[in-house]
DNA sequence: CGGAATTTGTTCGTATGTATT
DNA sequence: AAATACATACGAACAAATTCC
């Protein structure tokens, strides 16, 4: 239990720790803890609830809410409630809503999701260059094809795009690190839409950047790789930085 | 805006009845954001929010807690309902709940989590580098003196350890990475104390490690200040090791 | 200092839509 | 196709907290 209070003065700052809602929904944090359910399992009924931790069913209600707007529970209507992804979900709802919150912010919301993203990709590079050591990696090369001809048909390949990166962070054995990237990168797609950048025209530049990511980690050269990462930002960087100038 | 609603209320009660507190947390995030509200700004009222949306008082309020929870919003309880800071903190709560899961995940979170902050601290070096290029720091060094003494009296320091990164990070132009490592930083301190990790007899380094970052940043060496930064980390990365190999 | 007014917090009852069996 | 279990939504009433006079 004492775990569980630490967690919730992260949020809670003071005297919040006694309301109802708020320890209703540590209690049901406590609950899943205690009876050690995984993503999945299925959590009592809210009625149920309601007797175990003797609050009232709007409590238990906003409660509820309350964790699975943070992905630790989820919520199948009609049918039950169970325990979420635990997934960083929270984290892209929140970024994407800061960086709607002003044209001006836009573009710096942008511009810092761009350096993490970068750092991130930066910090891997080790790992990366060990694991895919001399192997092929045929449906990487796949997917670079796919952009390719999607980029010179004028579309766009963000689809390519998330899932190359995706799998090309898979074979990490951190969680955390392939979460942090993909949460970033969806942030970055639900946001660059929202400021009608022009074209880029040395966008086909980044296409050709994931072969030669893809070429530095098979030969094992992590610096060789995080130059090519650089390259993969650059064109996006210059179009933020222009549009920062410009603005 | 009035027949907009009628219609949007008619359609509602054929079918989408269903999104009802969904739609609701979206129509609110419109407001603030049509109304060009930022931090600390007032909402309006529960009752005059019911009004205005054209739902029941249980479904605002379900939908604030859902924002509140994301820190979208703030709720001050008897007062009145603000928009919120739009920090990280349910990035922090996520994460610390899903280290308390279990024992076997807590080390293995705490070792996702550090190899992130690594990663960050090593990313923005250039930058760091080229903002305390020359200068002198007399706060920062006084907080590794209070470290130090802690540190030699058997005390922890995390409040200093905190404070130091914090003002470290400060001059940075961006906010999403001072907040990404705060929220790291504080998962850090709450996951640690569940572990019941032995004080490691090469804890001292890590103070030292802090004048070094600070020596090469002053002095305007990116790599120097890299280096530094994976000293600051070496013991506490040897502790989880060791942990994940005995365990 | 005390009390009125305002606002959020909690609870109960009821009706209704939804998914599974 | 019906039955059952469950979540969703609404509204009213009262409690607790805060502010302001």
């Amino acid at each position: 239990m004492a775990e569980a209070d630490k967690g919730a003065a992260v949020l809670s700052q003071d005297s919040r720790r006694r309301q109802t809602s708020w320890s209703t929904a540590e209690a049901i944090k406590g609950y899943i803890r205690d009876h050690g359910l995984t993503s999945g399992e299925p959590l009592p009924t809210e009625t149920e609830l309601c007797e175990v931790l003797g609050v009232s069913r709007s409590s238990v209600r906003e409660a509820i809410r309350t964790l699975a707007s943070l992905d630790i529970v989820q919520v199948r209507h009609g049918y039950g409630t169970y325990v979420g992804g635990l997934s960083l979900a929270p984290l892209v709802s929140g970024l994407v809503f800061r960086g709607s919150l002003n044209q001006d912010g836009t573009f710096g919301t942008l511009r810092e999701v761009l350096q993490v993203r970068i750092a991130l990709d930066l910090g891997v590079a080790d790992e990366l260059a060990a694991h895919y050591r001399g192997t092929t990696n045929s449906a990487l090369r796949a997917l670079v094809t796919q952009m390719r001809a999607h980029s010179r048909a004028g579309e766009s390949f963000a689809a390519q795009d998330g899932e190359f990166h995706r799998q090309l962070l898979a074979p990490l054995d951190n969680t955390l690190v392939r979460q942090l990237v993909a949460a970033f990168w969806e942030v970055h797609t639900n946001v660059v839409p929202m400021l009608g950048i022009p074209r880029a025209a040395d966008i086909d530049s980044t296409v050709e950047a994931h072969d030669e990511m893809l070429d530095a980690l098979e030969a094992g050269d992590a610096e060789a790789y995080q130059q090519a990462v650089l390259r993969h930002y650059a064109p996006l960087r210059n179009a933020i930085d222009q549009a920062l100038a410009n603005g």
